[in-house]
DNA sequence: ACGTCAATTGGTACCGCTTCCAAAAGCCGT
DNA sequence: ACGGCTTTTGGAAGCGGTACCAATTGACGT
């Protein structure tokens, strides 16, 4: 570290170089306004010289702020490692926080005792201005935790039973597009796969599965509703038992799963879409590379993380934003999968 | 945060309940030796009631440690986004991390302006005990920074400019099997799409293309080799590019290239393996995916991760550990892109 | 009981910066 | 030139711990 060489200019340097007192230095470095514009000039060519760069820790430490905010993700390895959703969402984070002057320190987490850990550390320990907590399962008890503490939080994902900030894509319209799309093509006998139903946006996309299917004046089948953990290998494992109730399409609730699910499909020597149509959820880049191409909902996840961590300053910042909620909008993207587009 | 509110608990309260000084609290929390049996439960007892945490900015600033390592990334949005090096990485380096009671700041960036800033304010600032600096381009005045401040650091992916720690897959060997196996398959005419020839990897890989035709009595067609940049548009246009070149096989470095390629190859109304064989680099799971399966050289991402900050772990923590460097090995996984396997 | 030495414990000076408060300086009007 | 105000500045008390050093306590040998 750069402590490691006992040469570290401090602010007294500065100081004492600019011959002005210490707390004169550190109103010119937090452009304090009253400083006479000749000091001011002083203090920025002695710390120009020395090339002073204020010790965050110090500064974190008497100003009860660092500037620096926690992303918790807790998320099962194999989940992680396939998911296309991570890349794409950090970029979004980090792009908000860089913008910002801010710092993100991840926590993945894979056991429950290791965020537990974490939580302590760095929550109690103090050394972040607020969280930004991904995908928590419902009933976790995460949340009343940091309610109590008075974290400043950001859920990706809502938790129904909390009144807390949240980002999202509407998940609701997203289940209900995907099917009204299949309904529309035609097929009347369309499963779905979702994710695990303790996370609200699984159980958001299957109610729009649902609703679509009321609005179309049909009552959704239960024999065609497979819960699934939103990996490849569980949705192919849940493919291969929907096609036992024999589907002419399935809605799977990601992109990941629809890989697998895919897999599943071609394994029983069947074909998509003619004889079962797909449509995913995500849109991950994986989803264009598929075979055939595959139809699925857009989801804005570099603009969630960034929605998210833009969100969480201004919750820190400011005294009380009171921006509860941001729902962002997902689209339809049609390709051959769902067998609406000429297959070549 | 928890500073939020004003009922943090100090050191010192815990020192007033248990009765003892301050210091004898904090010998008691880092577990110092010379403490009476009885003392020490008193005042662990102390911490236990109110529930105490010790402030970790507070304790970074005396102990000059911080237990906080950054790992630096700077890479093109595009290839970020649809890489999956990611988060595997980022796993096997939470892991070690988790293990080892560190935390990861992160930071990706983008832009140059970016990457400076984290620097300044991170490294010169002080609160961080090392980096992990993920895919530098040769040349870059990075390492020489880092080396001129005495910062601990380990780089993922070498520099062969500069003397450094660093953790690597056996790129050589990998370009050298990958390319080996197509030889001995019989093919010929084998081109190579590569990375960004200012990455190590990337030269180091076209090496071992090189040198698997030289040992089978071929010399290498310059013809046949096209660089591209690791994303998978980037894999398409030269895989276009190189079938003016009419190969028969290509070797290409890395999956989400291939799967450019492999998307041109069929956009000219050719298949694969029959009319051109494929194999990539990484074996992501995206590999597994594609249609066909692609044969790939497999690295150890997960444990790159892992092995890397173990390592800079270790930097920190012993004096002058020395270990330079860790070449983690790679296989050869063959699927049916590479026409050795009958296909379905 | 007393001296000696090791094991414990307390006191206090930092770590490097912010910020409140009071002192000093500058500006005006008369 | 002087009183009254507003700016600028300096001084010093934290922020919450760590760790060095000295003082206190306890154990043991004689």
């Amino acid at each position: 570290m750069a402590m490691a060489h006992g040469k570290r200019v401090r602010l007294d340097d500065v100081a004492r170089l600019a011959g002005v007192s210490r707390s004169t230095a550190s109103r010119v470095i937090n452009g304090h306004p009253n400083v006479r514009p000749e000091t001011r000039h002083k203090v920025l060519e002695a710390i120009r010289k020395l090339g002073y760069h204020p010790n965050t820790l110090a500064q974190g430490l008497s100003r009860r702020r660092t500037r620096i905010i926690g992303l918790l993700v807790a998320m099962p390895a194999r989940r992680l490692a396939s998911d296309q959703f991570y890349p794409l969402f950090l970029q979004g984070a980090a792009q908000a926080a860089n913008r910002r002057g801010y710092r993100l320190m991840l926590g993945l987490f894979e056991e429950p005792a290791e965020q537990e850990a974490m939580y302590v550390d760095v929550v109690r320990g103090g050394y972040l201005d607020g969280l930004v907590v991904v995908s928590v399962p419902r009933g976790d008890p995460l949340i009343p935790m940091l309610l109590e503490e008075e974290v400043p939080f950001v859920l990706v994902g809502r938790d129904p039973d909390w009144d807390t900030p949240y980002v999202e894509g509407d998940n609701y319209r997203g289940g209900y597009m995907a099917t009204e799309h299949l309904l529309r093509l035609g097929y009347r006998r369309i499963g779905t796969i979702t994710g695990p139903l303790k996370l609200w946006a699984a159980t958001e996309r299957l109610r729009g599965y649902q609703d679509a299917h009321r609005d179309a004046g049909l009552e959704p089948d239960p024999g065609f509703i497979v819960e699934a953990d939103f990996t490849e290998i569980g949705g192919m494992a849940a493919m291969r038992k929907l096609l036992e109730a024999g589907p002419e399409a399935v809605f799977v609730q990601s992109d990941t799963m629809a890989a697998g699910a895919l897999r599943a499909v071609k394994a029983a020597g069947l074909k998509v879409p003619d004889d079962i149509a797909l449509v995913g959820y995500d849109d991950a880049p994986l989803a264009e590379l598929l075979e055939p191409p595959l139809t699925t909902v857009h989801q804005p996840i570099h603009m969630m993380g960034y929605t998210a961590v833009e969100m969480l300053i201004e919750h820190v910042e400011r005294p009380k934003p009171r921006t509860q909620g941001v729902i962002l909008p997902v689209k339809l993207v049609v390709r051959r999968s769902c067998g609406a587009l000429p297959q070549p």
